[in-house]
DNA sequence: TCAAGTCTTGCACGGCGTTCAAGTGGTGTG
DNA sequence: CACACCACTTGAACGCCGTGCAAGACTTGA
């Protein structure tokens, strides 16, 4: 009885999953990907704190130890749902003419990518596999790096230096939707200061947002010519900007 | 909603005051503080993942429902043990010759004081309370910005570029201590990489850490360096240095 | 037809944040 | 002194979460 078709009114998207090509049994006819799949629509939708095993169980219209069966535990879903948008991803066209142009485009390639699939890149932190899912646009990154002249530890290091940049931006870019008290606003905050050491004008600046996107453009611009500045002798930079050591 | 159920602070004073003076009834004798007290030594001690109310009821004593009765929420108790935490701190003195160093140095306060209460610091983080907790060292950066001739909006421009890279970095020191499969590290994703744009010198450089506070040290340069290029034409940081010194 | 394997289920456990009605004991007031 | 009031504490419960176990249902091969 309660086994041939008990779906649970609730959620009729699983209803016409790709169950019908073969057997219409009993079993809901389910897979490991479909499983993953359904995971990855969830958390692209609502969030990483929205996948749950039982939201998800529901809404494929199974039960939760079915989730289990199919993939183990949440944290090897995580993971797996984390490779398919990987998988899915493709490498992103580096384009600019010096250098550090293409540098800052391949860096600028891993923010937008991170922006336009930001709850799984903010899963992905939580767990600590982001080079999962960004692997290939670090690559490229790295490559462009090595065409502007640093190989080894330094290539490494700009690597590290770029990504944690983006990182904290991409910190910056989510803290909006964080659940603070109103009253406890960064802008609020700065609005309760009363210091002589900084000046009214700084002060009122500091309740607005600023433009994320052209700031971290800007940053890795600076940061980009520091690091070819310090690797060889052809940093082509803007202005007046020399290394001491030699 | 703000302060309905919760003992705000203008009555919390006064409760405080009366039972500080003649404490110790035969109840538990809790005062509000003692209870944001014990939240925060967790907290600094196994982290904010650590806290939770039964576990903070039971190593006080009491019953979950005296800590609600004292602290409403947990997210008001979070708050309120970032609060106390930013109270405790004073400010750091900031040291360096040129504005340039001194505002490196001002930044870099505030790394060092969020790794010195990484538990905290990581939890404001997560609920979006990091001015809170840092306040009085952002205060002391946008000052020396100021005084390296940033004002309004270029003044915040450089104060969320350079807070925002610090929040990079530090995302990157946390990251080491987070649940990710061995077979799924960065290294072991590195070492895996076979691409013929990069050098296998570099992608064997990959898999070493490296020094984040060096490294965050020199990109903090390069970005103030840029910075202070694009206010005035004062800005004469030649006098960085920033050989690598290895 | 029957055994083995592949799914799927119901039920349960422990832990989490949170709420509610019911106390318990000091304290000021009549 | 008695009594109401108020600050504080409790036990029990609700609904959520991740997870494991034994058993059932269906498919498949012999």
């Amino acid at each position: 009885m309660s086994t041939t078709s008990t779906r649970s009114s609730s959620t009729d998207s699983a209803a016409t999953r790709s169950r019908a090509e073969r057997s219409r049994t009993v079993h809901a006819g389910l897979t490991a990907h479909d499983v993953v799949d359904a995971a990855l629509a969830i958390v692209e939708r609502d969030g990483g704190r929205a996948l749950t095993m039982r939201g998800l169980a529901s809404e494929l219209g199974v039960t939760t130890t079915t989730i289990y069966w199919h993939v183990g535990n949440r944290d090897e879903l995580v993971i797996a749902l984390i490779e398919a948008l990987a998988a899915r991803l493709g490498t992103a066209e580096v384009v600019g003419e010096t250098p550090a142009e293409r540098v800052t485009d391949a860096a600028m390639n891993i923010w937008r990518n991170a922006l336009a699939h930001r709850n799984v890149t903010a899963l992905a932190g939580q767990v600590g596999a982001t080079t999962l899912l960004e692997l290939p646009l670090e690559i490229s990154l790295l490559a462009e790096l090595e065409s502007a002249g640093l190989r080894g530890a330094r290539a490494r290091d700009a690597m590290r230096a770029i990504l944690l940049c983006i990182a904290g931006f991409l910190v910056g870019a989510w803290r909006s939707d964080e659940t603070v008290p109103e009253d406890l606003t960064p802008a609020a905050l700065w609005a309760g200061v009363d210091d002589e050491r900084v000046s009214a004008e700084s002060l009122a600046a500091m309740g607005e947002p600023a433009d994320l996107e052209a700031l971290l453009a800007a940053t890795l611009g600076a940061v980009v010519v520091g690091l070819l500045a310090t690797a060889s002798t052809k940093a082509t930079a803007s202005t007046k900007r020399e290394s001491p050591d030699e």
